[in-house]
DNA sequence: AACTGCTATAAAGTATTACAAATTATTCCG
DNA sequence: CGGAATAATTTGTAATACTTTATAGCAGTT
C-alpha cells in the first residue's frame, strides 16, 4: 500500500533490486560492487540489462562506475535524496521516526510557503479547485473520502503557486509521507477535526491574503505532524 | 561557465544532447522521437548506448517508451523537475527571468527555514564550519573570493540543520541559480555590503535564536534577490 | 449497412550474446 | 623513485532472436 511500484522492464527490476540494496545500506557508501559480469549472473539477467540499471542509479548519484576500478557506492551526500525512488526506498528501509521527522520538517516548510504564495497569485480557476476539493472534504463520510479530498486540497493550493518547483517538490515530499498522512487524522470519529483550519487556509487565500494564508497552513501541519510524531511514537511503543 | 557538465560516457554525451532538446522544448510533449534504429543512426551511436541513454531520460520522467508505440516525451508535470540535470537544462534553454524569480522563490523559503533549524540544531562542528566561512567572507580581497565563501557560508548552515534532504534542495537551487548568485554583489567596490546581514545570522545561530536566525537570513536573501532582479532586468534591456 | 469482436501480422521496443576498444591501477624493471 | 608494461574491468558496438501490442482485416451479428 506505500507503493505499487509495478515496472514491466527488466532493467527496471534490477534498478528497484540494486536500489534498495544500496539505499537500505546493504552496500555500504564506498565499497564496490560485484564485477558486471558476475552480478549479471547473479540476478540471472544478460549483462546489458544490467548495465542500463546501473546507468540509472548512477544518474540518480548511487553508484559510479570506473574502468579497471570497478563500480562502487557513492557517499550519501551525492545521492538525489529528492528523487521519487531514491525517497520510496528510504522509506522502505528506513521506517526510523527521524527520517519521518525529516519529511514533516520539509513538509511544514513548503506548506505555508506555498499557501502564501497562493494567496498572492492564484487566478479563478486554481481557486475553483481549491474550494472544490474543501466541498468535498466536508462532505466526506468516512476517512478514506477525507483522506483523498485532504490530499487533493494541499495538491490544489500547490498548484496555485504556479511554481512547478514547489510543486515537485511537494508532491516528492508527499508521496514519501504517503502512509504516514493518512493516519493522521486522530479517530475514525473526528476525522474532520481540521476542517477550520483548512477553512481559514481557502479563505485567506480566497481574500488574497498571504500572511493569513501562510499562518493558518502553517496551523495546519504543524497539527498535522504532531498527530503524526504521536502516532509514530505509539508505533514504536507496540514494536517493543 | 554556468555548468562544465563534463560526461566521459558516450551515453551520457546522448542523454545531455537528447534532454537539452526536450527541455528545450525542441521535441514537445506528446511527441514522438525517432525509432530507435534511426535516431541511433542519426546520432552516430549504436543502438545500445542510445537506450541506455533513453533509460536514463526516462528515470528523470522525461520520457516514456512502449513497445509499437515508440518513444515519446511525457507532459512535463511528469518530469523531475528537481533533478539536477533537468533543471541545469531548463536554465541554458530557458533564460526567462520567469525562471529565475521561481529559483530565487525556492531559495527564499528554503534558507530562512534553514537558518532556523541549524539555530535550533546545529552542533559545535556545524558552528565552527559556519564560523570559518564567515571569516572567509570577511577577509575576501575580491568579488571571486567573497562569492565562494559566501556560498561556503549558506552551505554550512545548511549542513547544521542535520536534513539530507534540505541540503540536497538547497545545493540544485543554489547550483541552478549558480552565475545570478555571483551577480548578487552590486559593484566590485562594495562586494561586501551584505556581511553585516550574515554576521546576525551567525551570532542568532551561535546563540540558538531560531527566530532571529531566520528573519536575519530572510533579509539577506530577500536582499540578495532583489540584485538578481535588478541585474535580469538590466541584461533583458541590454538585449532589446 | 453498421457495429462488435476475434485473429493475424508486422512494427517497435526488449533482451541476450559475443567481441573489440579504451582506460587505469598495479606491478615490475631500470 | 619513476616510467613503462600488463592485466583487469568497464565502455562501446553489432548481430540476432524474443515479446508485446497497435492495427487492419475478416467474420459474424444486429
Amino acid at each position: 500500500m506505500v507503493k505499487p511500484v509495478i515496472v514491466r522492464n527488466l532493467h527496471g527490476q534490477v534498478v528497484q533490486e540494486l536500489g534498495r540494496l544500496i539505499v537500505g545500506g546493504e552496500i555500504a557508501p564506498g565499497e564496490n560492487l560485484p564485477r558486471e559480469e558476475l552480478l549479471a549472473e547473479h540476478m540471472k539477467v544478460s549483462r546489458t540489462a544490467l548495465r542500463e540499471a546501473m546507468k540509472v542509479l548512477s544518474a540518480k548519484g548511487l553508484i559510479e562506475s570506473r574502468q579497471k576500478t570497478g563500480t562502487r557506492v557513492r557517499d550519501t551526500i551525492h545521492w538525489n535524496q529528492l528523487d521519487a525512488d531514491v525517497l520510496a526506498w528510504r522509506c522502505a528501509s528506513m521506517p526510523t521516526d527521524d527520517f519521518v521527522e525529516k519529511l514533516a520538517e520539509m513538509r511544514e516548510i513548503i506548506e505555508p510557503a506555498a499557501a502564501a504564495a497562493a494567496a498572492r497569485r492564484r487566478d479563478p480557476e486554481q481557486l475553483a479547485r481549491i474550494e472544490a476539493a474543501y466541498a468535498a472534504m466536508a462532505a466526506a463520510n468516512d476517512r478514506e473520502e477525507w483522506s483523498v479530498a485532504d490530499l487533493a486540497f494541499h495538491e490544489a493550493v500547490l498548484h496555485a503557486t504556479h511554481n512547478e518547483l514547489m510543486i515537485s517538490l511537494f508532491s516528492v515530499v508527499e508521496t514519501a509521507l504517503g502512509s504516514y498522512l493518512e493516519l493522521s487524522a486522530r479517530k475514525a470519529s473526528d476525522f474532520k477535526y481540521s476542517l477550520p483550519h483548512h477553512k481559514k487556509v481557502l479563505d485567506a487565500i480566497r481574500r488574497r491574503q498571504p500572511e493569513v494564508a501562510r499562518e493558518a497552513m502553517q496551523k495546519t501541519v504543524a497539527d498535522s505532524r504532531s498527530n503524526i510524531r504521536r502516532h509514530a511514537k505509539r508505533r514504536v511503543a507496540a514494536k517493543a
